[in-house]
DNA sequence: CGTTTTAACTAGCACGTTCTAGTTACTGAG
DNA sequence: CTCAGTAACTAGAACGTGCTAGTTAAAACG
């Protein structure tokens, strides 16, 4: 640290090494052109002052960007593994991940302009819900990529897991364990909601059975309303598909207060399979998103987009898995 | 954005509105020194072009930092709703935050060299994990400010809750219930791990009764392997206290499983009162740790330190409250 | 009419880096 | 000894912004 409490500089660790701004940066950047004694000396004096490299000013100098924003919320399990999987793809490939966390003090639109102003050659938005207007006029600028929601705007592409081929999966492996009166909670609104809608009434209607809708929410609280409602109608359905793990898990509760066994009496499945599926006491089947070639996809077109090696696509696919575990059997007699 | 396909800067609205880039400046920063008409002008120009300052033009520019770099794991829950408090104490302030994600492809020491690398004028850790000289030797450059762990490293200051008292809080109301034998799960080196041990000794030799410790670990999946020990022995305890709510969860569901009922037989108490204990089906009584003070207190600290208006301090603690729910009552006969 | 004041605006440097276009100093060939 | 070739190094200009120190031009004042 220098006298006045600011960062070590370049400039700093020449003065001190006795050579040029410019050899220093030949060093740190392991590129031709110094000899290696001076190459050692001047690593071991960088080291010595604790010189680390301004992101910023290197950023600012660079012609071309090399960072992908990110905008995500915190709170979303779901999001946290989608970082990890862009970090993954990203890092190797020399590319630097910023992120901008979207939270209750700082919106969508908050995120969204933190990442421009950091001059990101491209945008993931991994919690899209801005109008699609507002959206492509961002992506007019920089490219967009929507992750888990299928956006229709303007020069935005989007990634987003086959909720319908999923829905499919599910109905058909509780149709092949007998079940004929499956009920689907839906949420319309929710990222995937019309997709999985979708889904769920044609594979119903391709098996020949009758569609049986109730609209809920994503949370546990919603799915527990949900349970509460279906104990209130005069039978049971034999098989309940949650809108994702954490509703199936409020309709679990609410069955298992009434004394309704799973899945002795009542099969239930949930969607996304995270960590509450897994969970010892949920062990739900699930329509298992695969979060890390989510995550790739995006990371990949982000760049494809930013180096302009690639033009505009609209939709990136990716398929799902049925994840089976204790909480679907044959239907009650 | 210019025909290049580059990012539209100050010199682009200058041109476009025949004025120099400082009256631009002067304009998007409000400052005075520009006529209300010319104001007019370069703002309606600068939105039509879609003008965004660049943030690390500014920052370079700056002598004094206006960030403050927060590295984070994005998949603990307890994390995001930190990163949510600090946002929310630092952007009115005029701080940005700058965020590092701590995943598998991207660890602590990565996450904090990219901080030091945004020049960042303090770091708050949300997961300390480091060794204490290596923490030192960051804090010797930066001021850093550690959550939620006791940090004995030269020149780190942390804030975290008062675990030893929040103990003292859980076998209170344990043994003012009526409770004797209170089995308590501890986990040595989780963050807290210590104080929490060392509370709950505290407390139970003030209250006369012999201490009954089991190590587990942090995890739903340890906390049911620890209530399977629990079901191996001769007697069950009357109440236990779970290392934290994921832990007390994983307890629940062996005992459940055992067909133990809870709290008719067995009482439960969790740590953190995290979303998991207030989950329908849990409803623990948890020790509350307050989650916005922590991130408040952390924000401050940082501020503090980088405006150098206040000089290093050791800890910050603060206090837990106990949230009781249903999972505890008088013990059985 | 000359001088001062003030509002409105501009020129140009600095921040820390990278990169181009040099400038040395040394080696080897003729 | 001269000349080219090369390895090792340096000067200085950008990148986009903020700020200091100006420079106009018009109004105010005596």
């Amino acid at each position: 640290m220098t006298k006045d409490g600011l960062s070590v500089t370049m400039a700093d660790v020449a003065k001190a090494a006795g050579v040029s701004r410019a050899l220093v940066s030949i060093v740190v950047r392991g590129v031709p052109g110094a000899s290696e004694e001076t190459r050692e000396r001047v690593r071991r004096i960088a080291a010595e002052l604790g010189y680390v490299p301004d992101q910023r000013a290197q950023a600012l100098r660079a012609q071309a960007p090399r960072a992908i924003g990110v905008a995500f919320q915190a709170v979303q399990p779901f999001h946290a593994a989608l970082v990890d999987g862009i970090y993954q793809t990203c890092e190797p490939l020399g590319y630097q991940v910023v992120l901008s966390a979207i939270t209750s003090a700082h919106g969508e639109a908050a995120a969204i302009s933190s990442l421009q102003s950091n001059r990101c050659g491209a945008i993931i938005d991994l919690s899209a819900r801005l109008a699609p207007k507002t959206l492509a006029q961002v992506a007019s600028r920089i490219p967009v990529i929507v992750v888990a929601r299928a956006v229709r705007a303007e020069g935005v592409e989007y990634v987003c897991s086959d909720d319908e081929r999923g829905l499919k999966q599910a109905v058909e492996h509780l149709s092949g364990l007998g079940h004929r009166a499956i009920c689907f909670c839906s949420s319309a609104d929710s990222g995937g909601g019309p997709e999985r809608l979708r889904g769920y009434r044609t594979a119903m209607k391709a098996a020949g059975m009758a569609a049986d809708v109730v609209e809920t929410g994503s949370t546990e609280e919603s799915g527990y309303e949900t349970g509460l409602s279906l104990l209130a109608r005069e039978s049971l359905p034999t098989a309940v598909i949650g809108f994702n793990d954490n509703c199936a898990a409020g309709v679990q509760t609410a069955l298992k207060e009434a004394g309704i066994k799973v899945p002795d009496e009542v099969s239930l499945l949930g969607i996304d399979d995270t960590g509450i599926a897994a969970a010892p006491y949920h062990q739900f089947t699930s329509v298992r998103q695969d979060v890390a070639w989510l995550g790739k996809t995006a990371s990949l077109r982000a760049i494809a987009r930013l180096e302009g090696t690639d033009g505009h696509r609209r939709a990136h696919i990716i398929p799902t898995t049925l994840t089976i575990r204790s909480s679907t059997a044959p239907p009650r007699r």
